[in-house]
RNA sequence: GCCCUCAUCGUCUAGUGGCCCAGGACGCCGCCCUUUCAAGGCGGUAGCACGGGUUCGAAUCCCGUUGGGGGCACCA
């Protein structure tokens, strides 16, 4: 029995190809299309070819392109061919290979497979409405498949250009899907499309299918929302291998489910959060980010759900996907980077945190070597309290900002700096002050002694106004430690000046 | 409207006819630990959409209903 994913293909055949189209930024949901397109190639030991669409010039940008590249090498889901690396089938870039798609286009358009529709957009837009109102399907009735040269002639005579519009064959179509099974569509459910503009330019239902068929592409791995144009990949692919573009084999096809936004709604470009771009400023580190997207729509097996990519690479198996929508879970996915986050070793955690930290404007470009000492010794502090990078600048800013733009948090200041406090502060600065060495062990003896045993204060309230005091917040590292890394000056200035504040 | 598609805790999932009065994770709740917040430990809450079949037996197979999502472009 042939392998239902593979057939007779040797496992190094097969080739996958991610390929979006450069019009702004790249979203979760297209990462998690990727990402499962190469699990499947890196499992099976085959070509991860990345390809770009771009044949849509008025939305298409050039930053968008960089983004794309950029993105990829970022989340290290690394392509075997396209930009940058080369491949056997230069150029990766649709908007350099339009001689390709104009000649399949010739050709198929000779051999009848496909024809000029005349037809101009208010026309069609006009039979859409009655087709709808009547209740068959809205798409293209057929009016131009055939018709008389006369009338051809007519038309010209009124200046109108044509479209090269696709022949549908007048069987059903039917192929069996990686994730879905067997999928039907009826003759008369699939309408003739458009593959060339009236200026000349391909569209995406021409060239995604050349390309595949060029390329040698063995499976498509992609949204679902494409189920539904399937059907005429499938045609075409036929048609492309009667005239002579295509040798190779019809690809198979696993559609993956949606990941959904919140409310169950599909994740829209426009949203937000849907934006790669938006967790990686957050500070989501790729394998977490991709361990959970790899969630959406997979497992590993049961009861196991952090692993590395070099795992899922080696478990994958498409057909094992979960045919099902996906809503994507902002909480679950901050638990998993957080996971991640905590399993770096610290020195490499702090490397991880000084883009943040730079941004903040905490540190110098290139960082001070004693700015970066001071950060490694502060990571362990703060290692098990962080879900994303960014956090480093709330809570590590205390140690980096100088004494100049130290600020507290007003709400802190006024839950916790009261009257009642400035004996603990005084009690804290003459601790201080009288005390030898500043390492956490000392300074916790001193000041358990002073504000605990001396003043009576419950270690809540007796070292809660002097977090506040030095640290400017209410949540801070372990404050002991803190007051170590910050060093005796510093600390008795903010106690001091706490103090002021408090209204001394 | 027509077509396609999906359906297990709030969310992501395990489950491929008996191992399931359904397992894990996130969330939520409680307790422990504790200088804040986390992390960690322990315990708890909560689900097979509905109705018919098939079968000795169904979350698992079939049909229908309901509900969700998508497509029906000179976008990709």
């Amino acid at each position: 029995m042939a392998d239902r994913v593979l057939g007779d293909l040797a496992p190094e055949q097969v080739r996958v190809r991610f390929c979006p189209s450069p019009t702004g930024d790249l979203h979760v949901g297209n990462v998690r299309t990727a990402l499962f397109n190469w699990a499947f190639a890196r499992h099976h030991g085959g070509t991860f070819v990345f390809r770009v669409e771009d044949t849509d010039a008025a939305r298409d940008s050039e930053q968008s392109y960089a983004g794309l590249l950029d993105a990829l090498r970022w989340l290290g889901l690394s392509w075997d061919e396209g930009p940058e690396v080369g491949g056997p089938h230069e150029p990766y870039r649709q908007s350099e290979r339009t001689g390709l798609y104009a000649d399949a286009a010739r050709r198929l358009r000779e051999a009848g497979h496909a024809y000029d529709c005349y037809c101009s957009p208010g026309e069609l837009d006009e039979r859409r409405t009655r087709a709808r109102a009547e209740g068959r399907m809205s798409g293209y009735d057929g009016h131009c498949r055939s018709i008389a040269a006369e009338q051809v002639r007519a038309y010209r005579a009124d200046g109108r250009e044509p479209v090269l519009r696709f022949r549908m064959p007048d069987e059903p179509v039917v192929f069996a899907d990686l994730v879905r099974g067997e999928v039907t569509f009826g003759a008369d459910q699939v309408p003739d499309y458009v593959i060339v503009r009236a200026n000349g330019s391909p569209l995406y239902p021409l060239v995604n299918p050349v390309d595949d068929a060029v390329m040698g592409i063995t499976h498509v791995l992609r949204g679902e929302d494409l189920l539904s144009s399937t059907p005429r990949q499938v045609a075409l692919h036929t048609a492309l291998r009667e005239v002579g573009v295509s040798t190779g084999a019809m690809p198979r096809f696993g559609h993956l489910p949606y990941v959904m936004g919140r409310g169950n709604t599909k994740l829209s470009k426009r949203d937000p959060e849907s934006a790669l771009a938006h967790y990686r400023d957050r500070g989501f580190l790729p394998e977490g980010l991709l361990n959970y997207l790899a969630l959406l729509g997979w497992s590993i097996g049961e009861d196991r759900d952090i692993f590395g990519m070099d795992e899922m690479a080696a478990a994958f198996d498409i057909a094992r996907v979960n045919p099902n929508p996906a809503q994507f879970d902002l909480r679950k996915c901050e638990a998993i980077n957080g996971v991640w986050l905590r399993a770096l070793p610290a020195i490499e955690l702090a490397e991880r945190m000084v883009p943040f930290l730079r941004a903040a404007g905490l540190v110098s470009d290139p960082i001070d070597p004693a700015d970066m000492a001071l950060l490694q010794a502060a990571t362990p502090l703060v290692q098990e309290r962080m879900t994303v990078l960014s956090e480093c600048v709330d809570m590590l800013g205390f140690l980096f900002v100088g004494d100049d733009r130290f600020s507290r948090d007003p709400d802190a200041v006024a839950a916790t700096l009261d009257d009642a406090s400035r004996a603990v502060l005084a009690a804290a600065v003459d601790a201080l002050e009288a005390l030898p060495a500043t390492d956490a062990a000392a300074v916790e003896g001193a000041l358990r002694a002073a504000l605990v045993d001396g003043l009576g204060r419950k270690p809540k309230h007796a070292f809660g106004p002097v977090r506040v005091a030095v640290t400017g917040r209410r949540i801070s590292p372990p404050l002991f430690e803190s007051i170590e890394l910050l060093g005796r000056e510093r600390t008795l200035g903010r106690l001091r000046s706490a103090l002021a504040e408090a209204g001394a």
